[in-house]
DNA sequence: CATGAAAGTGAACGGTGTAAACCGTAAACG
DNA sequence: CGTTTACGGTTTACACCGTTCACTTTCATG
């Protein structure tokens, strides 16, 4: 380790060696490979015990998988969202969510392993062990844009179950909570209620438990959004809104 | 194959040989083990080959034992609904539905085999093949008890989408459809949207992709319940309902 | 140049699902 | 009744898996 700053040659070796791993990883799961040890370190022209100088156990391995499958998959959602001026802030939160609903029914491996494992044990306790989601940061900032825009009701911290008040204050989960005054940090609860409900069409989507003709058709989606419009004050678009999202859908 | 409809004897061991496989590999479930064809026959004094006289493969093992975990499961929610009188409809639905969160939350593994796990490729397109799990059947029953009590306003079938409407005109997924008059089907699609946000909780709790005292006091949960009465027109007993709820969360 | 840590290999252990060959016995049939 | 058939089971084997340990190679640094 030297004292200078920039990495030694050996670190940026390791470094690179990382990206492969995932890079590789990610290649057996679009692949609809198993994700395993032997495959990945097979990949890379190495044998499985090597890859414990990197991760020090399968779960490991995942977890790392996993995270930097969200950050690449929470790129495309604010790239979708880009795709609209900045001011059209109801439009960006929708085409994220729409496009976060397409990636996980045209990659359901990478969705699983993200969304639908249980989260780290926190027996380390370390906060950021829970899914510090890149994802869930930017929903969060896209609902503050729509809600500093359109200033819709939020509950009042008084109107808020004790838990519920001691959440939205100080947040285990990922949020982009700070610059948000204390007394508006209702918001953060409107935004797990839309968390929640997203959530569940699209896991419900992805397993396969709804018929799959309203998969086919995103009717139900489009439904839970249409259904989530009035909470966020955003009713009045909604009907542009979904053609937005009817579009993205089509494109498949 | 004997003409009569008793079965033979043989065929009676084989059932017998069925229940138990399906017994150990519940036992092995709740002991916190994998579930696996070697493991499932040597509690049973077997060796793991003979197993493929009765699976085909291990997915259909846990085909098999999904099936009747969500069969036994049901069999709780309806239990917990009946310490309520017949004509509670909308506190035994509660009840039901806050069995269901405290099961899945108490064994998640269960909850993951049946409820989370990619349903079994409809390439043999039969419906039957779609989880014909007995819990939907369970809450569609309530949820119509409900209905023909209260008659609350549910959707007209020219307000649904045209894959809504054949949706729940001919469901392939489990319901107890039969018995409603076609133009008041759109109850099938109000009971949809509450699967979809019960479902929604309950998996992110189980994932623990929610704050943990969130989870621990379940008042993202009640919320959700909360949110949904009106649509079910028991705003009024939601008071009453909320008690009902906590009660059952706090006996853990 | 020598040293010592880091990176990687090979073999091995115990585990998994699955396929094939084989065998005894219980049921079905002429 | 005897014969045949099919079922339930074992053994063996293969190809994987995660993980550990002892060993070697590589390479930056004192």
């Amino acid at each position: 380790m030297t004292q200078t700053g920039q990495p030694t040659r050996r670190e940026r070796q390791r470094e690179a060696t990382y990206d492969e791993i995932v890079r590789v990883s990610r290649e057996l799961l679009v692949a609809g490979a198993e994700l395993s040890l032997r495959a990945v370190a097979a990949r890379m022209g190495m044998t499985a015990p090597a890859l414990y100088r990197y991760v020090s156990s399968y779960q490991d391995l995942v977890d790392l998988v996993a995270f930097e499958i969200d950050k690449a998959a929470t790129a495309r959602f604010a790239a979708a969202a880009d795709t609209l001026p900045p001011d059209d802030v109801a439009g960006r939160l929708v085409l994220s969510t729409t496009e976060f609903r397409m990636w996980a029914l045209d990659a359901p491996r990478e969705f699983g392993l993200v969304f639908a494992n249980p989260v780290a044990d926190p027996v380390c306790g370390r906060r950021e062990a829970l899914t510090l989601s890149s994802s869930g940061l930017l929903f969060t900032d896209q609902m503050r844009a729509i809600w500093e825009q359109r200033r819709f009701p939020v509950p009042a911290l008084e109107d808020l179950t004790e838990t519920a008040r001691t959440s939205v204050l100080d947040p285990l989960i990922p949020a982009e909570s700070e610059g948000i005054a204390p007394e508006d940090r209702g918001l953060m609860w409107v935004y797990m209620q839309g968390w929640t409900q997203l959530y569940g069409v699209v896991a419900l989507e992805v397993f396969g438990h709804m018929d799959p003709r309203l998969i086919e058709s995103g009717d139900m989606f489009v439904d839970v959004l249409t259904r989530f419009a009035p909470t966020i004050g955003v009713t009045d678009e909604m009907p542009r809104l979904e053609v937005l999202v009817r579009e993205r859908i089509a494109r498949g």
